[in-house]
DNA sequence: GAAGTACTACTATTTATTTAGTTTATTTAC
DNA sequence: GTAAATAAACTAAATAAATAGTAGTACTTC
């Protein structure tokens, strides 16, 4: 999979968030000073052309919706980054997490749960 | 933090190997087909002015060191990654992983341990 | 069917990034 | 002490990314 640059990675994320779209409702949900039309259309045939977007005609409008969902995109940046800072090793990084932030106890007990929950699918 | 480009993280990634190194050195470490010196030079040069690096000089030489050390970009980067994709909730980003990967069970009791020790230091 | 609106397609511009050549200074090996 | 090597500094040029203007086409509403 090809990474996502910064315009597109934002342009995404609404597209995940609405399903579906026309260029319009994608511009709208900027928020404070948008980009021009044209610039998220241009961002889009970009996506379009990488294969994370596809559309459907409406009219003359196109709505657009992903083809690559935000789940598999998140697995990927996962992974990069698992890979280049974390040696490959989720234990790794759940160390490193919980020492360096202040993450509460209700959290911890959530992750062994879900942990504990997955052991026995195994 | 400003973020790291590709160029400059893989540079970046050999000087946290090497802890401290002359050009050359970095250079050296590049497997394949390797850039030329110059391209690993300018890299560098953009890292220093980005804070990321620093030298000291010995002879005409730089000898740089890393000032960002790879424990505060990791830090950074895998926070970046928890708030876009996990909604900045590790267990969310625990639950996908053990979901997704095929994660062993050794790695899952390697987790819950250092939780539960981590757990104890609160 | 003309006026306005909304949209795409095409083009352009600016900035960031990547890559590396050339020149000049410095060091080193004979 | 001069030739070769090495390094930095400077310059340049190609590519990628971000942004947006303009022209033209289709739709809409009176």
């Amino acid at each position: 999979m090809k990474e996502l640059t910064k315009a597109e990675e934002k342009v995404m994320q609404l597209l995940w968030q609405l399903e579906k779209a026309f260029t319009r409702e994608i511009l709208d949900q900027f928020e404070g000073t948008p980009p021009s039309y044209t610039t998220v259309a241009t961002v889009l045939t970009v996506l379009e052309q990488k294969g994370f977007v596809d559309f459907e005609k409406l009219g003359n409008s196109k709505r657009y919706y992903p083809l690559v969902s935000k789940e598999a995109y998140s697995e990927f940046a996962l992974s990069n980054v698992v890979g280049k800072y974390f040696e490959g090793s989720l234990s790794k990084l759940v160390s490193f997490f919980t020492e360096k932030k202040n993450i509460d106890l209700n959290e911890l007990d959530e992750i062994i749960d879900v942990i504990e929950k997955n052991k026995e699918q195994k």
